[in-house]
DNA sequence: GAGCCTTTGAAGTGC
DNA sequence: GCACTTCAAAGGCTC
């Protein structure tokens, strides 16, 4: 029912159009979703060339405005500020946002969660204020998330009801979506030196989390619209308030998981979680027991007493939380289920390629909204874990993997030492991890599709001989994984590549070269000196206002076949 | 039951 | 600063 029932909220959502009209291609509205998973599966069964103007007439029905959004960050930033006029609002820019991504029964970031251990979100159309919507508005609605809703992985996308669904995340102030807004890096709200999202301040939060933190204590909880589950009201503080971000609050699970992954006053006023201000409602908030910030040793002589064995059992009786999940993962926790429905597939694996190339199809407009939200989700993660690190988790997943990718790196070598040979050789069809007996071919994944793909090595762009990339291919939003496998594809279709590269460089567009692009690219085959773009694409639209560049080169046009 | 596979993006590590 | 590595989700599969 749950993964119905998502699907169900969306088609509540009115497509996000823009002025003129025109749809622009929203995921969130049925119709386009379906129009996503016809493209998927065409794609999937079709034949490239299919696909490819399948796509590209898509883009053509784009409008301009819409690839003008990453173009023109101001433009994106209206066109994402477009639904708060009451005249063309009709739902939300693109599905769950925004929302609140309510983990399932655990804490988003926290994978030992008590009853979810996937810890997998559920996305909440955020409510937040709800100072003036009635809760009873919200919650004898059906759609508000039950507790079925709630116990599905898939996400749930709550549609606006009764207020401006934008109202509670974003007052899109031109503060806050300047045009380093929507991805990461330079965003004002970055650092732009160390990347990493500035100390929480109270001017940029307050529009996502208007409340003031006095006003926490006053008012009723946000999620106090939650149904009740289990004949416990989905929201009821329990005698020490918000005690603990982490899943051991003295609550029930669903409770604690609700509240404390992404409601936890800890948000609200993490930068200083010791103080005794009275604007949090429960002192015992900042709680002693929380782990997330470890106490630096010289202000806990009892833990820097405490023999490593010790600590290396507190460390490991500390709550895993997880990383912030980017844009792309976010993609895929909506998409994933619209896919697996569509398709007989299941491994996740296949999925994935797929999913990998359906992001690639999105429009930078939409591809956009994903960017921003996972800034917004890092933020939210910085601002519920202050002192968390991607370092805290790294290295801690076994090291098979690891040492298979070393290894897959040392062999990734040997292949591009042999990349010469390759040239003048039969091509080794790519490893393909998608069956091909099944029903749902990935298009990126077909040993065609590979083979044909003209793929970058990049050793030859990086030649002074060979022409750099050109400044559109260099600012797409791609940005290349450098995983060894994908090397290793790389280098296996380098020859193609090579080949194809003298007939396209002479135009010095090779993103719209047609014999380059007969396919749509794999991702994994997409050249790193062509698309390694660090910061990537939002990030060179923060950095260097690259937009001349992106509107010269499209994302369509590279990810895409062209005619 | 741990880990692999597969994708992209963010961030850490190492040089 | 660059290249590389790890992790985030997902679930079937392998060992």
């Amino acid at each position: 029912a749950g993964g119905g029932d998502d699907l169900g909220a969306n088609d509540e959502l009115i497509p996000f159009q823009d002025e003129g009209g025109e749809e622009q291609e929203p995921s969130s509205d049925s119709a386009s979703a379906q129009r996503d998973l016809d493209e998927v599966k065409s794609s999937l069964v079709n034949e490239s060339e299919n696909q490819s103007s399948s796509s590209d007439s898509e883009a053509e029905r784009r409008p301009q405005p819409a690839r003008d959004a990453f173009q023109k960050p101001r433009d994106y930033f209206a066109e994402v500020r477009r639904p708060q006029d009451g005249a063309f609002f009709k739902g939300p820019p693109y599905p769950g946002y925004p929302f609140l991504m309510i983990p399932d029964l655990s804490s988003p970031y926290l994978s030992n969660g008590p009853l979810s251990p996937g810890g997998a979100r559920t996305y909440l159309q955020m409510k937040w204020p709800l100072l003036d919507v009635p809760s009873s508005a919200t919650v004898k609605d059906t759609r508000s998330p039950s507790p079925a809703h709630l116990s599905n992985k898939v996400p749930v996308v709550q549609p606006p009801h009764h207020m401006h669904p934008l109202t509670p995340l974003i007052t899109y102030s031109n503060d806050h979506f300047s045009p380093g807004s929507p991805p990461t890096h330079l965003s004002p709200e970055i650092d732009p030196k160390t990347g990493i999202p500035r100390p929480p301040h109270p001017a940029e939060l307050s529009p996502y989390y208007p409340l003031s933190p006095g006003a926490v204590g006053q008012i009723p909880h946000p999620l106090g619209w939650l149904v009740p589950q289990q004949g416990q009201p989905m929201y009821s503080l329990p005698p020490g308030g918000f005690r603990h971000p982490y899943p051991a609050l003295a609550m029930n699970a669903s409770m604690s998981s609700l509240v404390s992954s992404r409601f936890s006053p800890h948000m609200v006023a993490p930068a200083h979680p010791g103080l005794p201000t009275s604007g949090i409602p429960h002192p015992a908030i900042v709680s002693p027991i929380v782990k997330q910030e470890p106490a630096p040793p010289s202000l806990s002589p009892a833990v820097s007493a405490k023999s490593p064995v010790t600590v290396k059992k507190e460390e490991e009786k500390k709550p895993h939380v997880k990383k912030p999940l980017n844009a792309f993962m976010l993609y895929m926790k909506e998409m994933r289920a619209k896919v697996v429905a569509e398709c007989t597939l299941k491994e996740s694996a296949a999925i994935n390629q797929i999913l990998g190339r359906k992001w690639h199809n999105l429009s930078r407009e939409e591809q956009a909204k994903y960017y921003e939200l996972a800034r917004k989700e890092r933020q939210l993660h910085s601002q519920l874990y202050p002192t968390w690190s991607a370092r805290d988790n790294y290295g801690k997943k076994k090291k098979r993997k690891r040492e298979k990718q070393l290894s897959q790196t040392q062999s990734q070598q040997q292949v591009q030492e042999a990349e010469g040979a390759l040239a003048s050789k039969s091509k080794k069809p790519c490893v393909q991890y998608l069956p091909p007996e099944k029903s749902c071919d990935s298009p990126a994944s077909s040993h065609g599709s590979m083979l044909d793909s003209p793929a970058t090595p990049s050793a030859a762009l990086a030649s002074p001989a060979a022409p750099a990339a050109t400044h559109s291919e260099q600012a797409q939003p791609l940005s290349l994984t450098t995983k060894p496998e994908s090397r290793a594809q790389l280098a296996l279709h380098s020859a193609a590549f090579l080949s194809a590269k003298a007939t396209a460089t002479s135009s010095g567009q090779m993103g719209s070269q047609p014999p380059l692009l007969s396919r749509p690219l794999p991702l994994g085959s997409l050249p790193t000196a062509l698309l390694t773009s660090p910061p990537s694409f939002p990030a060179a639209l923060h950095a260097h206002q690259a937009l001349p560049v992106l509107q010269a080169q499209p994302l369509s046009l590279v990810t895409k076949s062209a005619h």
